[in-house]
DNA sequence: CGCCTACTTGACTTACTTCAAAAACAGTGG
DNA sequence: CCACTGTTTTTGAAGTAAGTCAAGTAGGCG
C-alpha cells in the first residue's frame, strides 16, 4: 500500500522504469497514525527515517521564541514532507498532524542503498523535493508581497489545485483541517483579519471556507484574485473545472 | 578554476571521495560575465545548463502581475542558484546578477552522467538544493511573522553569516551590492521603512550598511534583534567573531 | 555643470493588528 | 436531553506599524 502510493505519487512527475518500482517496493517501512495536532517530527531532531503520509494531512512549522508559530507547508497523501532529512541531519522545523494522519517511515538507509542502485529513483525523489522548494519561493512571495485577499486566495488556489491533482476533490469541494489561527498562523495574518477576509471571499462568491470545508465557487475569479499561476508546482495539467 | 570552486562549496557540507573530485573536474563548463541587474535566466526559460557562481553576487527573483519584484534568495561565490533547473523543466523564477558577476554553465547532460556514475556527487548536489530550501523556509517565516527591525536584522545575519563560511568577509566587513529598493524589495517593505529601519539599526549600534556595504558593529546584538539561529543554514559553525 | 539615480525626511493615510467581548459550537458528564 | 466547560468563530472599536505621497538632498558621471 505505501509502495504503491510513494510510486502513484512520484509518477505524477517523474518516469519509472519497472526496475524503478521493483526497487521501491523492496522499501521497508512501519506504519504510525497520529492524532489531530501530534508532532511527527520536532526541530532539532535527528530523523533515521522518511515519513511518506498515507492520509490525512500534515504540516512543516516553524516556532518561533515568542511561541508563534509558522506554518511552511501543508502536505497530502503521497507527499514525503521530511525527505531533506535524508541529507540535513537536523530538522530546522517540525511536522505535525493537522488532523488524524497516517504515515509510513521508510529507513533512510534503505532509501540511500535503493539510490545507489538506481539513480532515477534518486532523481524522481529529488525532484519532488525541488517541487517543495518552488512552493516554499511562492510562499515567500505570496506573504511578502500581496495583500491579504490575493493571499488568503492564492493559498486556497494551490491548496485545491494540488489536492486535485491528488484525486483527493469531490466535485468542488474539499475537506481541510484548519482552523482560522492556522490559517493566519500560515499567512502571516492576525485570527480577526482572517475571518474577515473569509467573508470577503465568500461574499464575492469565489470561495468558501467554513467547517473544515474548502468549496470553490468561482475558480476563475478566485485564480484572478489570487494571481495564481500554477507553473511553479509543475504538475501536469488540471483538467478544467 | 570553476571545478575548485565547486569541489571546495560542496565540501563546506558534503564528504567526497577522490573518485568524486575526479569525476568533478571532467564536468565541462563555458564561463560568461554579467553585468548589474542584467538577467542570468528567465521565469519561463528551460535551461540546459546549471549555473555556478564564480564571483560576484546573483539573486533569484519573481515578477509579480502588478510588475513588483520579490527577491527570493541571494547567491555567492559557489553557490548553484539553479540547480532545481537540473530535475525541473521550466523556471519558475528568474536569476540576475547583483554587480558584476561571473558564471560558469556546466552541461545538465554532463551532471547527471556524473550522478549516475557517482552517486555521492548527486547527493551533495541534492543537499546544496536542501539548504537552499531551508533558506526559503526561514525567509517565510522571517517576512511574515518578524516586525521590521527583526525581519531586516534577521537578513543581516543570514548573509553574513553565509559570507563568512564562504570566506569573503574581511573583518566585520561585507560588500553587499544592494539598492535599498532591492532590500525592500527582499523583505516585503516600502522604501521609505527601509530606509529608517535601517537608521535605527545604525542608531543602536548592531549594524550599518550604506554605500554598498554592510558594518556589523556588534554582533550578538544583531542576531539578537534579528532572533537569528544558524541552525538551518547547516554550515560548519562559524568561528566566532 | 547639469542630469540621473539613490537616499533621506516629513506629513498623512490606511490596512491590518490588538483588545475585548459575544455568539456559536463541540464535547462531557449527570 | 440538557446544563457546563472549553474552544473556535464572529463582531466591534480603538490603536499603530508600516505604507503612500511628495519634496528635498546628496552623490556619481558624462
Amino acid at each position: 500500500m505505501p509502495h504503491s502510493i510513494l510510486v502513484k505519487n512520484l509518477r505524477e512527475h517523474s518516469k519509472l522504469a519497472d526496475e524503478d518500482v521493483a526497487g521501491i517496493t523492496q522499501l521497508s517501512y512501519v506504519v504510525r497514525q497520529f492524532e489531530p495536532n501530534e508532532d511527527v517530527i520536532r526541530q532539532g531532531d535527528v530523523p533515521k527515517a522518511a515519513a511518506l503520509v498515507l492520509s490525512g494531512m500534515v504540516s512543516r512549522y516553524h516556532l518561533l521564541p515568542n511561541g508563534r508559530r509558522q506554518y511552511l507547508a501543508f502536505h497530502m497523501v503521497g507527499d514525503m514532507p521530511d525527505a531533506q532529512g535524508l541529507f540535513i541531519d537536523q530538522m530546522d522545523h517540525s511536522l505535525c498532524a493537522m488532523d488524524t494522519a497516517v504515515i509510513a517511515f521508510i529507513p533512510h538507509s534503505d532509501l540511500i542503498r535503493l539510490f545507489r542502485e538506481r539513480p532515477p529513483v534518486s532523481f524522481a525523489i529529488w525532484r519532488e523535493t525541488l517541487i517543495d522548494a518552488a512552493i516554499f519561493r511562492e510562499a515567500i512571495t505570496n506573504n511578502s508581497a500581496r495583500p491579504v485577499l490575493a493571499r488568503m486566495a492564492h493559498l486556497f488556489c494551490e491548496i485545491f489545485y494540488r489536492a486535485r491533482a491528488s484525486r483527493i476533490v469531490r466535485q468542488n469541494r474539499l475537506p481541510l483541517p484548519l482552523s482560522l489561527v492556522q490559517l493566519g498562523e500560515a499567512l502571516g495574518m492576525a485570527i480577526a483579519t482572517v475571518n474577515r477576509t473569509l467573508l470577503e471571499l465568500r461574499e464575492e462568491r469565489s470561495v468558501d471556507f467554513r467547517d473544515k470545508t474548502l468549496i470553490v465557487i468561482d475558480w476563475e475569479k478566485l485564480s484572478k484574485v489570487g494571481e495564481f499561476d500554477p507553473l511553479y508546482l509543475h504538475v501536469k495539467k488540471n483538467p478544467p473545472l
